[in-house]
DNA sequence: CAAGAATATGTAGAGATTGACATATGTAAG
DNA sequence: CTTACATATGTCAATCTCTACATATTCTTG
């Protein structure tokens, strides 16, 4: 009867991209910036004492894997309790999220200042977004070529979900810094 | 030649409230809930002593208003440093933001378990973002009767601004929660 | 051969954030 | 009269997160 462990949301997040096939920490630290970072982020000081307290719940081992080109590594891969978590995890309902962003915040307090200021503000995260956006819409481009992508038991129909939010989320806060460039152009004769 | 004082996103956004109207720190905590949720957000156990450090800072300072009907509080103002140093915020960069969304990272893994925990989580999710559109729209056709939303040095404007950023937050994502009952429901025939 | 970049794993300290605990007043409902 | 609720302000401990520090290997570039 041991209680059972309490996982942090970023230790989900290591057992997913586990899940998905077994990796070192370091690895896992790429796996969070590349498709997952739109959503999900850490870095590498944070993901090796969190690998320690999965190992120590037994959510996941790790064996020393020597490369003769480069440092040694730990490859972790997940237990069946691992898997078994995450699969609890998934089943549990998940609050609203909530976020946190300095930009809209910024935009909150744009009346104070010189419309100039939050002209370019929003010139600069448009670009920013639109960046991002046409990054994300290559992407998809090339995981639509795949078939998988239809089978909701396929890891690549996950990715292309995760990959439809961020082009939604990308593309109406573009459309956002837009508009604000607008409203504060057509006022801004100072 | 004291150092420019260091302030927290979250000192900011107090300030940024503060420019609007002296307020108590109970006020603050309750301003934090309504329009500006969506984008920042704080416990009163934050609100407080940051409160203090921001008084301690010179950039607010508080006077005690004994109330009759209630306990006494403290109202908060901008001192001229304190409205100088959030005028400086508004002119610096900001980082493009990262969000943490629990809910996409579950997509991401929601390829391991049925389809039907995913289309429980959409669902749920689907209603929380429309109930919170809705309401963003009820204020944004109250908020198109003033005439004052206009002009980027009216606070307005800047409520304007914000309020159109949650409901394009709100309609991309619950198109995405939409879009994933579909696709699971078009699949999920077990 | 020296410097830099990518790989690889960690620790330490500071700051941010949450949730629980703590206290006090006044009003409204039962 | 008791309970619950809204107002009002705070502290504390645990956890989460970030930045910087620390070390070691190998390959590539100059």
């Amino acid at each position: 009867m041991s209680a059972p462990p309490t996982v942090s949301v970023l230790g989900y997040a290591l057992l997913g991209l586990l899940a998905r096939g077994d990796q070192s920490g370091y690895d896992l630290a790429q796996g969070l910036k590349d498709p997952v970072s739109f959503f999900w982020f850490a870095q590498h000081s944070q993901i090796y004492p969190e690998l320690a307290r999965l190992e120590a719940a037994r959510l996941v081992r790790h064996t020393v894997v020597a490369q003769s080109e480069r440092p040694d590594k730990k490859v972790y891969s997940l237990t069946p309790a691992g898997q078994q978590a995450l699969e609890s995890w998934l089943e549990a309902p998940a609050e609203v999220p909530r976020m946190r962003d300095e930009v809209v915040l910024k935009a909150y307090s744009l009346w104070l200042t010189d419309p100039y200021n939050g002209l370019r503000l929003m010139h600069e995260h448009a670009e920013a977004h639109a960046h991002r956006l046409a990054e994300y819409e290559r992407r998809l481009e090339l995981l639509l070529k795949k078939d998988d992508i239809h089978r909701p038991d396929s890891p690549w129909f996950s990715v292309y979900s995760v990959l439809m939010r961020g082009i939604g989320y990308e593309r109406s806060y573009l459309e956002w810094c837009r508009w604000m460039v607008e409203r504060l152009e057509g006022a801004g004769k100072s």
